[in-house]
RNA sequence: GGAGAGGUGCCUGAGUGGUUUAAAGGGAUAGUCUUGAAAACUAUUGUAUCUUAACGGGUACCCAGGGUUCGAAUCCCUGCCUCUCCGCCA
């Protein structure tokens, strides 16, 4: 969430933001119900210094007589201060929901832009393949060989989930070890997490806006959801904890399946395993100093894109514009991976800088030796590789005309096989 | 799943209704002493929020949320978490 201190006296500022990210907000009934509970607050402390007072006069009192008179008064005060104790929850609940809906916000050199139509492409990398015969779709290929298998698994779960089978079962595992032989050498640290977190740490990650987001798979007899990704399980970690600005950034690279109920995308991309309910994913995560977070930003855009340069497949880099950054992102960029026969880019990756948003919520801060003061740090995210997606990217890039996979270099040590199918 | 014990500051740990402004010890930091270090001694050792130009002052915080009371770290209820024993289990 966003400081109400910062909110108040940039209010021109954070009424601008929400109209670049496209949220409407009433800024006007924050400021009215920030202004009353101040005023409830105050008046509520000078109550309890009132009592305080004659908690102390009652123990001084040494007649009982005197020690009764004193009871009778406070027996009154009591009564005004729980009236007003009433109206202040009331207040305070308002307020506290209306202000975790102010989403973060946009910084100045992000694109202005309504929605996903607006990102701008900044780059395009790698060499887009030339067949010299008709390339098949990625589901096409690996039903002929077997290694996919949707129809199975709606028997079994129903729409939109996916068997991988055979060497494509493989294939996850050696990008899996890849990536994490990539990561380390950055200081990464792997990480298995949890993929069950308490409902308030989604909320505090910035992830349940709307109470009860349609997105998310609820455990409601256990009070518990599933993460959408593994950054939902891996930001609240340190939640509630001081860093030593020597230990930042603290880098880890998680790997945890993903749930997604994808609702509202009915009839999109219900072929094949590219928007699936259940999928496995390596997620880079940061914690890291205010001062150098946009840094941070660019080693993990660099980190993405190192991995897709060293599987040679053709990627464009998007900068995300205001209108589609979500609530926690102050800047973010997708990685799109080139799919031949649907003859455009498809997301694979994704990167934020949430910068103190989540930290806010989760209470997450470092000691600034300069100031001596406490600050909250920043947390950044990154997809390493969605495993799903980039085994789709890998089929349609290096698919052969006998019907094989070529298996990337970078990969072929970890599968131990330079073809898939033959 | 059954039975029991707990959750106090950076750490250990005392505190069972009213100067708790949380004892004591450890650690950390600074000072004295010393050629230097150790030891010893001394001092310091929160966070949030409101208010004030500032000095300062008020309030809250002993896992979380409720309750009892004029007054709660302390009593009661609920939840979360940890530990011990038994059962079950990959």
């Amino acid at each position: 969430m966003l400081d109400i201190k910062y909110i108040r006296e940039n209010k021109e500022a954070v009424i601008k933001g929400c109209q670049k990210k496209q949220v409407k907000i009433d800024i006007d009934r924050l400021f009215e119900l920030d202004e009353k509970r101040r005023e409830l607050m105050t008046s509520l402390d000078s109550f309890s210094a009132e009592k305080n007072k004659a908690g102390k006069e009652i123990v001084d009192a040494g007649e009982e007589k005197e020690k009764q008179k004193i009871i009778a008064a406070m027996k009154e005060v009591d009564e005004k201060s729980d009236k007003l104790q009433q109206e202040f929850k009331i207040i305070d609940q308002e307020f506290s929901s209306l202000l975790f809906k102010v989403p973060n916000m946009p910084l100045d050199e992000v694109p202005e832009g309504k929605d996903d139509k607006e990102n701008i492409s900044i780059r395009e990398v790698g060499k887009k393949p030339n067949f010299d015969f008709e390339p098949k779709d990625y589901l096409t290929i690996a039903e002929n060989l077997d290694m996919i298998d949707v129809k199975r698994a709606a028997k079994v779960s129903g729409a939109r989930f996916g068997y991988l089978k055979g060497d494509i079962a493989l294939l996850e595992f050696a990008l899996i070890n890849f990536i994490f032989n990539t990561l380390t050498k950055e200081g990464f640290v792997p990480v298995v997490p949890p993929v069950m977190i308490k409902k308030e740490n989604m909320k505090d990650m910035g992830y349940f806006e709307r109470e009860d987001s349609d997105e998310v798979y609820q455990l409601e007899k256990d009070g518990l959801v599933l993460v959408g990704t593994s950054e939902q399980s891996i930001g609240p970690m340190h939640r509630d904890e001081i860093f030593e600005e020597k230990d930042l950034p603290k880098r880890y690279a998680a790997f945890s399946t993903c749930f997604r109920r994808e609702a509202g995308s009915y009839g999109k991309d219900t072929k094949g395993i590219l928007r699936v309910h259940q999928f496995d994913k390596v997620e880079m995560f940061s914690f890291c100093n205010p001062a150098s977070s946009k840094e941070e930003h660019q080693l993990i855009l660099a980190m993405e894109e190192k991995l897709m340069q060293e599987l040679e497949i053709p990627y464009q880099v998007l900068q995300i514009c205001t209108g589609d950054l979500g609530a926690p992102a102050a800047v973010k960029y997708d990685v799109e991976a080139w799919l031949p026969t649907a003859n455009c880019y498809r997301e694979t990756h994704s990167t934020s800088n949430c910068t103190d948003f989540q930290a806010r919520s989760l209470n997450m801060r470092y000691r600034n030796k300069e100031t001596g003061k406490l600050e909250f740090i920043h947390t950044l995210n990154g997809t390493a590789f969605a495993i799903g997606r980039i085994i789709i990217a890998i089929i349609e890039n290096y698919q052969q005309k006998d019907g094989s996979i070529k298996v990337p270099k970078a990969l072929q040590k970890y599968l131990n096989k330079e073809v898939i199918g033959k």
